[in-house]
DNA sequence: GCCAACGTTGGC
DNA sequence: GCCAACGTTGGC
């Protein structure tokens, strides 16, 4: 079982558009990074992940979990991005900010503090139960 | 809306 | 294979 980060700004695609979609979860396409899509590559089935808000809001908001490994990204013809499906799982009570991350130094190494940047994270088991416990889980 | 950081592209 | 130029992302 690994742990991961989904970002996605609200306006395009945000939690509440993602727990419409209900357990059928949805394709998390539009990745064009390698790293990210490298990530995507090493899912499996019943992976989980956080979703994060980027730019509005800036906190991790809700628990998804991986229901498609990794397979051709229906939005582009080109064969090298590839993307998996999520369906979400449940929110956070409290949501956990950016701000909240950065403020515990148990989490000085996580990407989403270091590397704001990449859009599908790793994240560890360690750094997943603190995150969690933040959320009031 | 600005700008720093990062990734990608393409000329050489 | 290097590196400058460019585009994009995302925090502020």
């Amino acid at each position: 079982m690994a742990y991961w980060l989904f970002k996605s700004e609200p306006d395009t695609w945000g939690w509440d558009a993602q727990v419409a979609r209900g357990d059928k979860g949805e394709q998390w396409d539009g990745v064009r990074n390698y790293q990210a899509r490298n990530n995507m590559r090493a899912m499996k089935l019943g992976d989980l992940g956080f979703f994060y808000h980027s730019n509005q809001g800036k906190e991790i908001v809700g628990i998804v979990e991986v229901c498609a490994e990794a397979h051709p990204d229906s939005t582009t013809d080109d064969p090298r991005w590839e993307c998996v499906d999520i369906r979400a799982v449940k929110p956070l009570p409290h949501p956990v900010s950016l701000d909240d991350c950065k403020a515990d130094p148990r989490l000085r190494d996580m990407v989403l503090v270091n590397n704001s940047r990449l859009s599908v994270q790793r994240v560890t088991e360690e750094e997943w139960k603190i995150v969690c416990k933040m959320g009031g889980l």
